[in-house]
RNA sequence: GGCGCGGUGGCCGAGAGGAUAGGCAGAGGAUUGCAAAUCCUCGUACACCGGUUCGAAUCCGGUCCGUGCCUCCA
C-alpha cells in the first residue's frame, strides 16, 4: 500500500518513495527541555509516533530519531532565575517529557539524542561551513552566510528579501547580512560553554539538528518533521547548514527528502502563549484524563489542520473511546485471533495520516465486531488500535468495573447491592432506589443485567 | 507590510465536480419496576457574492471573517 505524505517542500501530497527501501529514516525535532511539555509538544510527539509506527508496520527497518534540546538560552534563563544547575533542569524536564509522552502512548524514539552530547559534531559541521565559504567568524560568533546559499527559503517559500523586508527584530551589527544566523556564539563565564576553534562558546539552535540527524541517520534521509512553526527559520536553516556543509548548494533535498509539519494547537480558540496565560501542560492534563483520551483528541483532527484544544473535544474523545471499550467488554469472552489491520484503516492512515477517516473505519469495525462477536474482527480491532496507540487496556479496568480503587469499599458496595436485590425482590422499589442513590453518591453506577447487577466507578 | 492556512449541520471533524463520511450531543423507540448499559430510527450542512460547468461544498475571481509564520515558539 502506497504511503502518501504532504511534503512541505513541494506543497503537495506525494507518494513516499524511500531512499533505501531496506531502511527508512525519520527525524523529528523534539522539545527544548526548560519546562513541562505542553499540548503542542504533545501533538508533535503523537503525530510522529504514529508516523513511525505506520512506517514500521510496512517496513522491516525504520529508525526514528527525535532529539532533546538541552542547551538553549531559554534554559539558561530558567537556570539563572531558579538557581538550579542547567543539567539538573534539563535532566528533570527531559525525564518528565518522556514520562508524559509515554502516558500518551508515545513509544520511545529509536534514538533520542541530546544536543550537549553532540557538541563536537556541531563544531565539526561549523568548521566545514567556514571552510566551504558558507560561514564566517565575527565578533566571537560564527554566522551562516545566507547569501552564499541561493536556494535559501526553498522550504518556507520566502525570498531572502521578503524576510528582510518583514523583519521585526533589530539586526545584530556583526551580521554581514540581516538574514545570517548564528552557528556558534560566545559564552560568558557563568554560561554553559565548550571550547572551540572560536573560543569558549555554545552552539546556535539550528546546528544541533543538522549534526544529530546526520550522525544518526546519514544524509540524505527520508523524512524530517516538526511543528509548523519550525519551518522558518529552524528547518530552513537546517537545510542551509546541511546542504552547504556537504557541497549541495543547489539541492535542498540533499538533507531530507520529505518535510512533514504538524499544525498548531490553540486552546479554547486562542493561541497558546505565556502572555495569554493558557499554556496547557500535558503534566496537568494527565491528572484529569486518561492519556489515551488525550492521544485520541490530538489525533481527532488531521495532523496538518489547526487543532483547538477544549474540554468539549476531550469529552467527545472520551465518550468515543469509552464506547469502544464497552464493545471490547461486551466481547471479552471472544478470544481475539491474530489478525492484520483492515485495509480501510490502513488506507486512511496511508493517505497522509488521515486519522479522522481511520477513526471512522475503526468505529465501523468495532460495531461489526460487537455484532458478530467474531474472533477475527476482535483481533483486527485490537491490531488497528495497537498501531494507533489505543485500545490496549483492560476494558473492565478502563470502564471502572470491579475496580475498587483507593476511595471505594468493594465489600460495602456488594453489601448495598445485595440489600437492593432483596428490596427489588420484595418490590420495595423506594428502598431499592434509595440504595442506588446512595451508591451514586459514592460515585458508583449500577447496571442491572440478566446475570444480576454490576457496578462500576463513574468516570 | 510579506508569505501561508482555514471558514462544513447544535458541537467536533473527514471529503474535494455527480456523496450514505464518522463521532459527540439531542429527539423518538426497544429493553428496564424506574434507571444504567446496549440496540434501532432521526440531521441533506458546506462564510458571502459572482463566474465556469449539464452539474460546485469541491474549480476560477472577488469580498468578509478567523488564524499561523516573518531569526532561536512544537
Amino acid at each position: 500500500m502506497a504511503l502518501k505524505l504532504h511534503n512541505t517542500l513541494s506543497g503537495k501530497k506525494e507518494d513516499f518513495i524511500p531512499l533505501d527501501p531496506q531502511h527508512i529514516r525519520l527525524y523529528a525535532c523534539g522539545p527544548t527541555v526548560y519546562s513541562y511539555a505542553h499540548i503542542g509538544n504533545a501533538r508533535m510527539a503523537v503525530v510522529f509516533d504514529l508516523l513511525a509506527e505506520l512506517l514500521k508496520h510496512s517496513h522491516k527497518k525504520v529508525t526514528y530519531v527525535s532529539n532533546i534540546t538541552d542547551v538553549d538560552d531559554k534554559i539558561i534563563a530558567v537556570a539563572t532565575e531558579s538557581g538550579e544547575e542547567i543539567d539538573v533542569i534539563t535532566k528533570k524536564y527531559a525525564d518528565i517529557y518522556n514520562k508524559d509522552m509515554a502516558a500518551l502512548g508515545v513509544r520511545a524514539p529509536d534514538i533520542q539524542p541530546r544536543a550537549t552530547e553532540h557538541i563536537q559534531e556541531m563544531i565539526d559541521l561549523t568548521a566545514l561551513l567556514i571552510e566551504a565559504g558558507h560561514a564566517y567568524e565575527a565578533d566571537g560568533h560564527v554566522l551562516f552566510d545566507v547569501p552564499s546559499f541561493p536556494a535559501y527559503g526553498g522550504l518556507s517559500k520566502r525570498s531572502r528579501d521578503e524576510q528582510i523586508a518583514g523583519a521585526r527584530v533589530e539586526v545584530a551589527s556583526y551580521k554581514k547580512d540581516p538574514a545570517d544566523f548564528v552557528l556558534w556564539k560566545p559564552s560568558s563565564k557563568d554560561e554553559p560553554g565548550w571550547d572551540s576553534p572560536w573560543g569558549r562558546g555554545r552552539p546556535g539552535w539550528h546546528i544541533e539538528c543538522s549534526a544529530m540527524a546526520e550522525k544518526h541517520l546519514g544524509l540524505p534521509f527520508d523524512i524530517h518533521g516538526g511543528g509548523a512553526d519550525l519551518k522558518f527559520p529552524h528547518h530552513e536553516n537546517e537545510i542551509a547548514q546541511s546542504c552547504c556543509a556537504h557541497g549541495h548548494e543547489n539541492d535542498i533535498t540533499a538533507f531530507a527528502k520529505y518535510w512533514i509539519h504538524n499544525g498548531f494547537v490553540t486552546v479554547e480558540g486562542e493561541k497558546m502563549a505565556k502572555s495569554v496565560g493558557n499554556i496547557t501542560l500535558v503534566h496537568d492534563l494527565i491528572k484529569s484524563y486518561p492519556g489515551e483520551v488525550l492521544r485520541m483528541t490530538l489525533l481527532s483532527a488531521h495532523y496538518r489542520q489547526p487543532l483547538d484544544w477544549s474540554t468539549a473535544t476531550i469529552e467527545q474523545s472520551k465518550s468515543f473511546i469509552d464506547r469502544l471499550y464497552n464493545i471490547l467488554k461486551d466481547i471479552e469472552d471472544v478470544q481475539a485471533e491474530d489478525a492484520t489491520i483492515p485495509d480501510d484503516i490502513l488506507e486512511a492512515l496511508h493517505d497522509d495520516l488521515n486519522t479522522p477517516k481511520a477513526f471512522a473505519a475503526l468505529n465501523t469495525l468495532a460495531k461489526e465486531a460487537a455484532a458478530q462477536k467474531s474472533p477475527a474482527l476482535k483481533g483486527q480491532l485490537l491490531a488497528a488500535g495497537k498501531l494507533m496507540g489505543l485500545l490496549q487496556q483492560d476494558p473492565n479496568e478502563w470502564l471502572g468495573y470491579g475496580q475498587p480503587g483507593g476511595d471505594v469499599d468493594a465489600s460495602e458496595i456488594e453489601k448495598l447491592l445485595a440489600e437492593r436485590q432483596e428490596a427489588k425482590a420484595s418490590k420495595d422499589y423506594a428502598r431499592a432506589d434509595e440504595i442506588r442513590a446512595k451508591l451514586d453518591e459514592m460515585n458508583i453506577v449500577i447496571e442491572d443485567t440478566p446475570q444480576g447487577p454490576k457496578w462500576r466507578k463513574a468516570s
